[in-house]
RNA sequence: GGAGGUGGACGGAGGAUCGCCGGCAGGCAGGAUCGCCUGCGGGAGGAAAGUCCGGGCUCCACAGGGCAGGGAGGUCGCUAACGGCGACCCGGGGUGACCCGAGGGAAAGUGCCGCAGAAACCACACCGCCGAUGGCGGCUUCGGUCGCACAGGCAAGGGUGAAAUCGUGGGGUAAGAGCCCACGCGCGACAGCCGGGUGACCGGCGGCGGGGCAAACCCCUCCCGGUGCAAGCUCGAAUAGGGACGUCGCUUCGGGCGGCCCGUCCGAGUGGGCUUCGGCUCACCGACGUCCGGGUGAGAGCGCUCGAGCGGCGCAGCAAUGCGUCGCCUAGACGAAUGAUCCUCGCUGGCUUGCGGGCAACUGCUCGUCAGUACAGAACCCGGCUUACAGUCCACCUCCGGCA
RNA sequence: UGGGGCGUCGCCAAAUGGUAAGGCAGCGGCCUUUGGAGCCGCCAUUUGCAGGUUCGAGUCCUGCCGCCCCAG
């Protein structure tokens, strides 16, 4: 039900269910998974922990953040994180369901605009 | 008009699309952690920063006093408190508005002052000056006089240094010296007194003329218990049903060992788990009271925002601030919201088009274009301090120049 | 949130308040056919930055900046 709804919406909801927030998961996901790198950024792949919507058997893709003090003050930090959120929020339908995504900001990352750092995620997700 | 000083205010605006956090109201769904929809209104800062001080609040500890340790340091006030703020004093800087200062004690004691210099703090004299007095020698009219620089006197001049026992001028003298005088400078000791001020201090008279460093140890005065919202309180799940002591009920049965408590071994019985069906393994006292835990784990709620609050007015005060009164409610997140993208405008600077003012440097309005639009993100809450910052505005004041 | 430590030449590092040692590297020279080794010489002006105390500061004091570590 929500599913459909969500998908009828466009799918640009970002609700908590939608993140990665356990300390357990991000450690859980940091541990042999699948990597690729761009740039200014890493995303780490993994099978998702998250719970299932109503009516359906697959979990939706969720999104973790990893931005370490090295990238900025907190300022371009946060300013990174709503970026990369931004993203997520809008090309989510094009990733995998049930998976998991760790974005991990390096430095340099702040300094790109939101097209640059988007065409990044882009290389890094494969999609 | 130019240059500057002080204090204060602000620190982008509007729109479109898609979103985030929490509140209220309604609806739908429905184990929760963690649901969805609609509507309404709210959602970072002047520094939210650095975490340098001070408090509130929290729990722990606590009779009082002292020591150790840490901190503060002109005076008087303000304050919940402060290392903050205000006014004033003193010293320093600036033509000035104004700014800067950890600004108690060097006679309680200890220590240090390299190099240079004779000498660096208790005494002294390298070059030098003198040699009146005494000494030696020459001459002598026997009164003296000349020479030497031995005794001795001196600290002016030279020289060293950051600093050398007050500076300049005059008197004075053998040469000199605060030895005396005038003006100045300084004062912790000698020696105070008068006047003003709550006081730090200031003015006057008199007296004296003996370095520095306490952001060296130290002395004096005053202040300080620890802990920090991951504080702390409440609720709840799972694992485990622990150990010590005591009391009561009197504990599945039999046997062996050791004197007992009790422990241990063997066999049977009951129950649970696993099983390749052979067996293996675990449990077999209970209740109550007191004391003492360790590990795992999945959390949730409260604390959590109405407060030394903000704004206006009045009164007291030079002011910081206080009192009174009226009005207002202004983020509460927790892998952590307050935004993303685009368009238009504003502001600042450069270039430029046109019109105007001026002898000129330049300047006012205007068309276009390019660039820039800062520093920075609440994490329990306040009062300060410090640091960062594109730019804009206001008030008062100072200096210089022009005109009248 | 609380606590601790460190910044000295390109690198490593020493310095009771009194001229900023030393080593490696670098540069120049000697030696050597050349290179290496060896020997000699050169190499800090902003001691992370800004103030202050002092006659004098890498050292003492204050405020900043950067880095590292520890506890919950």
């Amino acid at each position: 039900m929500q599913t459909d709804e969500r998908s009828r919406r466009g799918g640009q909801r970002f609700g908590p269910a939608d993140r990665v927030r356990s300390g357990r998961d991000f450690r859980r996901l940091s541990r042999g998974q699948r990597r690729r790198r761009a740039a200014h950024l890493v995303v780490v792949e993994g099978p998702s922990f998250g719970v299932e919507p109503a009516g359906s058997d697959t979990p939706g893709p969720r999104l973790g953040l990893t931005v370490s003090r090295k990238v900025g003050n907190a300022v371009a930090r946060n300013r990174v994180k709503r970026r990369v959120r931004e993203w997520f929020r809008r090309e989510r339908g094009r990733l995998l369901p049930g998976r998991d995504y760790v974005v991990i900001a390096r430095p340099g990352a702040a300094e790109l605009d939101a097209r640059a750092l988007w065409s990044e995620l882009a290389e890094a997700t494969g999609r």
